[in-house]
DNA sequence: CTGAAAGCGCTTACAG
DNA sequence: CTGAAAGCGCTTACAG
């Protein structure tokens, strides 16, 4: 009668020693690519590790030699397809390293992030990737007084003490008002990001300068405040669209919000773009394949996760690696979510 | 002159013990909950911790404790809306509990799973999710001798020796074809997915089963082999229509294929479905808002991905835990890309 | 209720 | 090139 708790013993290097006729010194040294190894005694091993099996406790290893080979990962959540995409490109670059992925999401719960990055300064993972985290300076002095290796993506670091990978977003915002203002608009309406991040604070920016460039006085009822959410773009576009003069044009933070507001301005009877052009941010994947196709500023999302990854691994290979703020263009993708006000 | 690469020492057990004035021994028991502290003792230890910002060194805790409340998840890779819908499920299962998550991507490179699993069973975590697996058999029998606790998502264990979280395919893909023969078709085109796995086998037979019961007869040249993959779909499509009797209608065994589809049909100057009926499988987020409106077969991935984490979890908790097979019913969303056969 | 000891499975100076 | 020893930061019987 088998007992299902009793779990067959897995090898360790004693096994493999004992196996080889050497000591688990000399394993132990074969394993981790120590190179003064005699080439004979290198083939016992490997033999006796191909004979019982034998696969690494990455645990001891990490506790023993300080290095986990593992990346810890934080990101808000696992719904926003803007996340998956820089997830995506992380993933890639991850893939080409020895590195393995620890994947912690917060869900916005602001506290965590914090817990989160305490345990991975704590052994957890050998470096840090923070995907557009919200409150960054509850560790961020941990973080350094460790000289932990971490790379933000898609923040602002004002101070400019961190490495840091994000796309240029007063630029894209820019161009797409812009774009909106050469259609005709006047009265263009700002869905905003959480404005506790840098990034949509950019992106407002942006938005006013090209305002005041074309001499368009900036309206602040024209600003309903967001937090890169689908229902909260669709609540402030209800809000825009029951202003006596509701604006012809809405500029919505990101993709996700330009989906609520398009929702919203269906409700009230009302077409895209014929009645009101709507203009996004991101260029998720879904963002070519709605409908209308939408026009947006794009991110290069999966190059932010793939440089990101690159800036970790270069810090983790050398602790001295320059500190840097990496800054990708953005691009006006034209679609069909805009056109020429009507009358 | 500071020297960057010296990082202050975190505080350890050891601290703390000195620091509450008890042992160390004192100080772990508090920490891992055990019930048997004083009040007072506990008192002291929680507020050197709290003074010296103490937080446990999971690797160790690990080791020694034999648990590292980590959970492993395979995953295919992160460029399908698919995965990221059941991961998406799981994240939200496992946020509730105290586990955290450690991701592995193979990228379709089937020798990458083994190489994980074993990982994996080493202590690297407690459990594992097994995200549309490709080559089980290589670790199954790895897994089973160490009792290791692993739930299966979307696939099928034809030995019922494994737990598996999986929707009703067959019934699916059934209810598919019949909508189709419902609507007047009767030539009707398959794109297979991956045939290497059950799931896409069983999809199969449900549009075998509903031709027959239809008295359709059933036409080899009318299946096209696909992998799930969009490109593949778009190629498989191509040749369905270079037929001398083109398929009034294209049953794709997945959304993501049945783009690659439409971009196919429309590529020949053909419309979707006024010209020819598109329905896909999974009902990923983009179905929705995509043009025109997928309709297809949901599947309920969010809720495969918690009813797996579910699984697990009891299974973590009682080794004895029964196996099981959870089917989930799969559903007919009806939109807008099929309609009556032209002429 | 609490301490001292052994041990988890490795790595890495230290000798030789 | 290789062995013996110490140690990584914890947990958990074993005593008391």
């Amino acid at each position: 009668m088998p007992d299902s708790s009793k779990n067959k013993k897995l090898p360790t290097i004693y096994d493999i020693a004992e196996e080889a006729g050497v000591s688990y010194s000399t394993v132990s040294r074969t394993l981790s690519g120590f190179e003064f190894v005699k080439d004979s005694t290198r083939e016992k091993v490997l033999a006796a590790v191909k004979k019982l099996g034998y696969v690494p406790n990455q645990q001891a290893r990490s506790l023993a030699g300080g290095v986990s080979n593992l990346i810890g990962i934080l990101v808000p959540g696992l719904t926003d397809d803007y996340v998956i995409q820089i997830l995506h490109g992380i993933d890639s670059a991850v893939t080409e390293s020895n590195y393995n992925v620890i994947l912690y999401t917060t869900n916005r719960r602001q506290g965590k992030e914090a817990t989160y990055a305490a345990t991975i300064i704590n052994g957890a993972a050998d470096g840090l990737l923070l995907v557009a985290p919200i409150k960054v300076e509850l560790y961020l002095d941990a973080l350094r007084e460790q000289n932990f290796p971490y790379v933000m993506i898609d923040q602002v670091d004002l101070e400019q003490r961190s490495t840091v990978v994000s796309a240029d977003n007063h630029k894209g915002a820019y161009k797409a008002t812009q774009y909106l203002i050469e259609l005709g608009h006047r009265q263009i309406g700002f869905l905003t990001g959480l404005m506790q991040l840098n990034v949509a604070i950019e992106r407002l920016e942006g938005y006013k300068a090209a305002l005041a460039d074309h001499k368009i006085p900036f309206r602040d009822e024209y600003i309903a405040q967001g937090d890169f959410r689908m229902q909260i773009g669709y609540q402030g576009t209800q809000e825009l669209l029951a202003l006596e003069h509701p604006p012809t044009a809405i500029f919505a933070s990101n993709d996700v919000s330009a989906l609520g507001a398009i929702d919203a301005i269906r409700e009230h009877g009302l077409r895209v773009p014929d009645d009101i052009s709507v203009i996004g941010f991101d260029d998720i994947p879904a963002a070519a394949v709605m409908y209308p196709k939408l026009t947006t500023v794009r991110q290069p999302l999966i190059q932010m996760g793939r440089e990101a990854v690159l800036e970790l691994l270069a810090r983790l290979k050398n602790p001295d690696h320059e500190v840097r703020q990496i800054t990708l263009a953005t691009q006006l993708v034209i679609r069909d979510s805009c056109a020429a006000p009507c009358k």
